[in-house]
DNA sequence: CTAGAATATGAAGGATTGTTCAGTTTGAGG
DNA sequence: CCTCAAACTGAACAATCCTTCATATTCTAG
């Protein structure tokens, strides 16, 4: 298991009814809208509440203080997207390296693209907390689960793996988000996501020499 | 030129005399130290102004508010990258495609990491504020200088000039940021630069058939 | 049905912080 | 030296916001 949360920073109680469980999807749906609608400086808890429809006090059974509940809502996204990029590496287990490649930038953009308002508003809100916890957390799933998935690619020597899939991961992640950044419009980020296909395996041929 | 800051943004006044140039310089190096110290939501414009050796008041003659402070300093950062950026792009006219490439790794990486507090610093304040206007004058400039570089390539085909421009910057500046917040340590970041070379370099070669 | 646990309420307290402005000090030009 | 503008000061004000807790409501197990 990763290191787990800060103590500061977990949460007070997990929900045991139904009800309890409805409200906080509500409450982290809501810290989201906030966070698109009037940025992550003006986050208030609040405003949370209220747009949840309901009372400050039932957010703070849940979480110690606002950070916590930021914390959370990154928590539970970023655990999601490690799980889909597991789902993904496992799927394409023997297959080409190329094949996983391509894959992979699939699973990612897809992951951040189907809701680019969380993704968004996501990327903002980290300003708020200190999410090195998180992002290790993530990192190690992902570096994990990339590297056992070519370490069964038929088409590739096993040397240098750790490095090369540590290059391509930050390579996609960042590409990502930074096309994010920029707000790159629908055919700008199809031939992006061409290009890092290209790239990504230029990479993989770099040491295993040229295809007969 | 680029579309300027938006009213309510832009700075109050200019410093005229040598010792308001001071001053403003130990208020933007006080953020810096604010925003690495406490962070950015315990940014405090007393905080800043106690750093800075300042009163609150000074600060307030040139900035109408916090986030003009903030804005004022990516604005700085993000001018001064660009510029070193266009020198870079204009030193590698008529060079091979693939050195110009290095280059501007080489050049990137560096701005950011020969003071990688500030670069870090940066990275977080982002989240205080509305910077789009920022990010699309610098990669406005970005995108125009490389372009103009890499056009001069004699080994180069100007097709897709657009676009490979775009995915070559998106590829870098998101892969450096990323490198940053997972701390690479120094033998894991050359590895990675290396890797780009490699991955920029088979992208040009993608269009303009293999070397003879 | 009843008791106790889980959940929800929201007004009030306490603390922090952004911003102003009337007044003082410093520098530059004549 | 004198004068005016530029630069600086910092206590005080107003506003916002986080967090608590005593109380009320709802659910569930027996």
């Amino acid at each position: 298991m990763p290191p787990a949360a800060p103590r500061s920073l977990a949460p007070r109680k997990r929900p045991r009814q139904a009800r309890a469980t409805v409200t906080l999807d509500a409450v982290f749906e809501a810290t989201i809208q906030v966070l698109l609608t009037v940025g992550p400086h003006r986050l208030t808890t609040t405003r949370v509440a209220e747009r949840a429809g309901v009372s400050v006090g039932t957010m703070y059974q849940y979480f110690a203080h606002k950070q916590a509940l930021i914390y959370a809502l990154n928590e539970r996204y970023l655990d999601a997207l490690a799980d889909k990029i597991e789902v993904t590496c496992l799927e394409q287990r023997g297959m080409p390296a190329r094949q996983m490649i391509e894959a992979l930038i699939e699973c990612y953009w897809r992951a951040k693209t189907e809701r680019a308002d969380v993704t968004q508003a996501l990327y903002r809100s980290v300003a708020e907390l200190d999410n090195e916890a998180l992002i290790d957390a993530f990192a190690a799933r992902a570096d994990a689960a990339t590297k056992a998935m070519l370490a069964s690619a038929p088409d590739l020597d096993t040397q240098e793996l750790e490095s090369m899939t540590r290059t391509l991961l930050t390579v996609i992640f960042g590409s990502v988000r930074n096309a994010f950044e920029r707000n790159l419009d629908e055919v700008a980020a199809r031939q992006l996501r061409g290009h890092l296909a290209v790239m990504c395996g230029a990479l993989l041929d770099s040491r295993s020499g040229p295809p007969a």
